[in-house]
DNA sequence: TAGATTTGTGACACCGCGTCATTATATAAT
DNA sequence: ATTATATAATGACGCGGTGTCACAAATCTA
């Protein structure tokens, strides 16, 4: 089980160091627990707030004290993926060093990630497009990482690296690639295996960014992980 | 408005050639009609039976003579859509003569039918998320571009053209950010101008299919249309 | 025009949502 | 420990959407 006995306290706007748990915090906890549990085995659209409640002791109606509807239990999922995803990525999006090799390292880092939290990922994705409100954390969360690429990419344009293309449109579409190639590969079980997915993803991104010639390495050649 | 007036009969199973429209063709042309219309202006989760039904005549539970629910309507106009894509891909995925060329030519053509029908596209992704049915559907749709595409690529690689990778992966990848790029940039309105991402998409296909030195050129050198 | 077939309808039971007044429980003060 | 106060949990309710069914209306056919 994923993710599991997550303190809900960790999402809390302003955690007191050494608070005692209260019970409110025990039952948000709860009600995450049982959101992530069910998302690990079936899809979101199944999700009802009766059958997440039903997992914990407390009945239904007491749900929304604690969220306002599904989506908010997923939008507070999100927040702790973020941070993983943001961890592992840094290399090539804020490191320096060959890009190459901080490039495949970040790929294989995310690939390592998304393939854990896949279902998780899916059950974002899907949830999107039923929400306004989170339909548009979801959007931040991917277009957050379009801007991130954006100075990359204008960057190693600045020292020759990087073919002379106008990186807006291209980076979007590449990190549109990565979400929805591992969403489908890893979205439901049983997972595809991670590792042809992470090395094609590393030929298309580094045959676009930096030409072919490093495309055919594998990334165990140019990163110790 | 887009695609108004579908005669329903050209999705039947058996259309007699010379057959007198019924009523029943009427009201189901008039169901798909609807569903087009809302689509257009509104995402597929606010779609309801009852939405649909004011703008026809009829009452709401006529609807369940013609369609089991309102995913079957969205399956019906998927098949719509697979005729008109399978067209416009046809040069790089079935044709012969330059591959840059033809590659460049699909993409081009695409976009511009992505660009066009961008909010249905759009919907048929997001219905996909809540429907099993449905989604298998979609999956074979998308899919159905992943075996053309890696029969070309095979065929390209033992002409020396193409790097020599294993293309199951990056081909499916390749697909995937074609779908999702135009659905993000034409799936809502006001849509993105469709010129840079045919470009970058070129950009990111040629460049990992036949290298970097094709991938600079405008399409427009390369491809009348 | 009568009978048969096709098309349309309203009423119904079901389910999930979100709210609210109320009850139960936990916490703090004395 | 007792009581007062704040916090947490609950069941019942109305709402809106679904899909079905027996029946009614319309249309076709002989």
């Amino acid at each position: 089980m994923p993710l599991k006995n997550l303190s809900s306290s960790r999402l809390r706007a302003n955690p007191q160091p050494t608070q005692k748990i209260s019970k409110s915090d025990r039952t948000r906890a709860e009600i995450m627990d049982a959101a992530l549990e069910f998302i690990w085995s079936r899809p979101f659209h199944e999700m009802t707030v009766n059958s997440l409640m039903t997992s914990t002791g407390v009945g239904r109606s007491t749900f929304y004290r604690y969220f306002s509807d599904l989506h908010a239990v997923i939008e507070a999922l999100l927040d702790m993926l973020e941070g993983e995803i943001t961890v592992a990525i840094q290399p090539w999006f804020t490191g320096v060093g060959d890009p190459v090799a901080l490039l495949n390292e970040t790929l294989t880092g995310l690939v390592r990630i998304c393939y854990q939290r896949g279902p998780f990922l899916r059950a974002m994705s899907d949830a999107a497009t039923s929400d306004k409100r989170f339909e548009k954390d979801w959007n931040q969360f991917v277009g957050g990482f379009d801007e991130l690429g954006h100075t990359r990419i204008t960057a190693d344009q600045k020292q020759g690296l990087t073919p002379d293309f106008d990186p807006g449109a291209v980076i979007v579409a590449l990190n549109r690639l990565n979400v929805y190639t591992v969403i489908e590969a890893f979205g439901s079980r049983p997972r595809k295996k991670p590792e042809p997915i992470q090395v094609a993803l590393s030929r298309i991104w580094t045959s676009t960014c930096y030409g072919p010639e490093w495309a055919g390495k594998k990334s165990s050649d140019l990163v110790r992980i």
